[in-house]
DNA sequence: CCGATTGTTCACCTGATAGTTAAGTACTTC
DNA sequence: GAAGTACTTAACTATCAGGTGAACAATCGG
């Protein structure tokens, strides 16, 4: 499993961290609508919004109408690799067949036959 | 985002639990075998397997040979149903520029014109 | 049967992490 | 420049999840 997977799995384990991921789909938002919407505080938001962007999953962005405020936004790339090892994954199924011989054979090899 | 895709991520966080599934990709796999890859103890890695098996990301299936062996072996549903959603947070992008204008407006809003 | 094997459940402990409030930084508004 | 806003960092607390060893259940082999 390739290194950024992982991160970006352990990434999404947080429930709070998903909700912010499906509500960045709908578009950027900035940290306090976020906050807002989860009733959760600001602090606690931040450092969810900092995991995300130190694994890459989120962009932020500061704005010229207002420099206090940071807007973020979803990136491509970890989902994108996420994704592929998904598709990996799915294939185990194509060689199960041989998968299961090999167990077998395993198996009958671990009973003294 | 669907239930069962967030208790799939839920599943995944553990990274013992993501190595398993790595692990099963290469076909079924004795519960013994799977604690003595990883240098875990049994029970730790019983209470993983329960936790794969609730989720349905795992299959559990007993032996004729021996049936105190149980074998564990990766199902398909689960990891395509998260496929499915990590397909659907990738069209964010197609809409990024429409959802850029609706944060604009949402912004100049905000502030009093 | 009796000891060894396979695996699970139980009871307990510890470390990580997500939440809170308070303080700090940077910027805007008047 | 003083007050207010947007967000972050810091310090602390509490909960929870994963690890261990011990006891248990079921099965196998002699």
């Amino acid at each position: 499993m390739p290194a950024n997977v992982d991160r970006t799995l352990s990434a999404l384990a947080d429930p709070t961290r998903r909700r912010v991921v499906d509500m960045l789909r709908g578009g950027p938002r900035r940290a306090g609508e976020l906050a807002d919407a989860f009733h959760i505080s600001p602090p606690a938001l931040s450092r969810h919004l900092r995991v995300l962007r130190s694994t890459g999953l989120v962009n932020e962005e500061r704005i010229e109408d207002d420099a206090r405020v940071r807007v973020y936004s979803l990136r491509r790339e970890r989902f994108l690799e996420l994704s592929r090892w998904l598709a990996e994954v799915e294939t185990f199924w194509t060689d199960q067949l041989s998968s299961f011989r090999a167990h077998a054979e395993r198996t009958r090899g671990n009973r003294r036959s």
